[in-house]
RNA sequence: GCGGCUAUGGUGAAGUUGGUUAACACACUGGAUUGUGGCUCCAGCACCCCAGGGUUCGAGUCCCUGUAGUCGCC
C-alpha cells in the first residue's frame, strides 16, 4: 500500500479527459484539481479555514522556504506542516528546484548538488536531492517532489540532455534518501526542454524507477503556449495511465483547460494570489483589473456568477477602495475571489468530463471569459 | 499704509556663476505578473516655470511693474 493511491474514476467518451480520487492520509480529493500554493506554510492573505470553505484540497509548501525559515527542526517539533499551519487537507512540497531556477542568479550546479547565494541576505546555500528529501521528510507533507533541475527557455540541445541525464540521477538519488516511503509519497518530475525525445526519454526513466506520481516541468519559462502545450504532451506519453499526473506551476485558464485535455491531473499556480494582491481578478466575464476608476462606483458583485465569500458580500465600488487604500482586506477578499475561482473552475471541468461533455465546456467557457492569449 | 520674504505639474519640492531634453518623491493613468523575494516591477504624466514688460546670442534663473500669499512694523 502506497501513502497516496489514484483511482480514475471516469473518462469523459467526448475527449478521454479523466477525473479521479487522490487517495492521501489527509483526505481524499477528487482530480483535475488546482491547488492553492502556500510557500511559507500559508496560502497569502487566507486561512485554512477559509480554504476550507471555498473548496481546496491539496495545498503547496516550499521546502527551500521553509528551510531557511523557520528551518526544517522547527517543522519536525511542530509535528509536521499540517499541525504547524493547521491545515488538516492534504499538502505537497515543492523541492526547492524551481527556487535554485527562479530566485538564485550566483549558483552552480553541480553533480552534487546546487551552491548558490541566498538573495536576501548573502549567505552560502547548498542543495541536493538528498538534502532536499530530508527536509521534505522533515516538513512531511502528504506528497513531496524530487529535486530538480528547471532549465531556461530557450535552451541547447545538448544543455537539455545534459540538465535532464542529472536531473534523472538525482531523482534516484531523492527516491533512495527517502526515509518515510509509506507515509510520503514522491513523485519524478519530467524535464527536457522542449525536445520530444528528451522529454520522452525522460519520462521512461523515471517510470522504471517507479514514482507515485508524475510531474512535468520545465515549462511556463518564458515559452509561448504552443510550445508548452507540446512539451507537455511529450512528457506524459510515456507515463502510466493509472499514475497522477501533475503539471508543475500552471494556472491561467486556458492552459488549465488545455491540460485537463492532455491527461493531466493536477495543477498548481501562485498566479490567483499573485495577480489578486495587484488588484487583478479572474471573472466569468474576463479579467478585471479592481483599480481602475471605471469601478469607484460600480455597486455591482464582482462575478454574479461566483459563490465565494467575496462576491457574496462586497460590492466593485468597495473592493476598488479597498484596493486604492491599500488595505489588507482588500488583499484577502481579491485572493479569496481568485482562488475560489480556479477551484470552482474545476469543480465544473470534473463535472463536464463526467457528463463526458468537456470538449464543448472547455470551447464555451474560453468563449465566456473572453480572456487574451495568457489566459486570465 | 510701510518694509522684508516667497511665487516652478494634482501635491511636496530640485533647479549649479543665466546656456541644451525642468531632478526626485508622492498622487494620477496604463501595463506586467504561470513549481511566490506579499505591500513589486515597467511605462506615461509641467508645449513650460504667477501675469506683463525689459536686459541678453540665450532667462525658471538678472531688472522693472502688477497680482497673490506670508512675516514684521505703524
Amino acid at each position: 500500500m502506497r501513502p497516496v493511491e489514484f483511482e480514475i474514476t471516469h473518462i469523459c467518451r467526448q475527449s478521454g479527459a479523466r477525473t479521479g480520487i487522490l487517495h492521501t492520509p489527509h483526505g481524499d480529493v477528487e482530480t483535475p484539481m488546482f491547488m492553492p500554493v502556500g510557500t511559507q506554510a500559508t496560502v497569502k492573505f487566507i486561512s485554512p479555514e477559509e480554504l476550507y470553505d471555498m473548496g481546496a484540497g491539496v495545498v503547496l509548501a516550499n521546502t527551500y522556504h521553509l528551510w531557511l525559515q523557520p528551518g526544517e527542526d522547527i517543522l519536525v517539533k511542530a509535528g509536521g506542516v499540517q499541525k504547524f499551519m493547521n491545515y488538516h487537507g492534504p499538502m505537497l512540497t515543492d523541492s526547492g528546484g524551481f527556487q535554485v531556477f527562479s530566485l538564485s542568479k550566483l549558483r552552480k550546479i553541480e553533480e552534487e548538488g546546487v551552491s548558490f547565494r541566498n538573495p536576501r541576505n548573502g549567505d552560502k546555500l547548498f542543495l541536493s536531492p538528498e538534502k532536499s528529501i530530508h527536509i521534505q521528510n522533515c516538513i512531511g507533507a502528504d506528497i513531496m517532489m524530487s529535486f530538480d533541475e528547471c532549465i531556461p527557455y530557450p535552451a541547447t540541445y545538448e544543455y537539455a540532455k545534459k540538465s535532464m541525464e542529472r536531473t534523472l540521477r538525482w531523482a534516484k538519488r531523492g527516491k533512495d534518501a527517502n526515509q518515510r516511503p509509506d507515509e510520503q509519497a514522491l513523485f519524478g518530475i519530467v524535464q527536457g526542454g522542449d525536445y520530444e525525445d528528451l522529454r520522452d526519454y525522460c519520462a521512461e526513466k523515471l517510470v522504471e524507477m517507479d514514482f507515485d506520481g508524475y510531474a512535468i516541468g520545465g515549462t511556463s519559462v518564458g515559452e509561448d503556449k504552443t510550445t508548452m502545450y507540446r512539451m507537455v504532451k511529450w512528457s506524459q506519453e510515456k507515463l502510466p495511465f493509472d499514475k497522477p499526473r501533475y503539471l508543475m506551476g500552471v494556472g491561467a485558464v486556458n492552459d488549465l483547460l488545455e491540460a485537463v485535455s492532455l491527461n493531466i491531473d493536477m495543477c498548481d499556480c501562485v498566479l490567483p494570489t499573485r495577480i489578486a494582491r495587484h488588484g487583478t481578478l479572474m471573472t466569468s466575464q474576463g479579467r478585471i483589473n479592481i483599480s481602475r476608476p471605471q469601478y469607484r462606483d460600480d455597486f455591482a458583485t464582482l462575478d454574479p456568477q461566483c459563490d465565494c465569500y467575496t462576491c457574496r458580500n462586497y460590492s466593485r465600488a468597495y473592493l476598488h477602495h479597498l484596493t486604492r487604500t491599500k488595505e489588507g482586506f482588500g488583499t484577502r477578499l481579491l485572493s479569496i475571489h481568485n482562488t475560489r475561482f480556479l477551484l470552482k473552475l474545476m469543480e465544473e471541468v470534473r463535472q463536464a468530463i463526467k457528463e463526458d461533455r468537456y470538449d464543448d465546456f472547455k470551447r464555451e467557457t474560453l468563449a465566456n471569459m473572453k480572456f487574451d492569449e495568457r489566459g486570465f
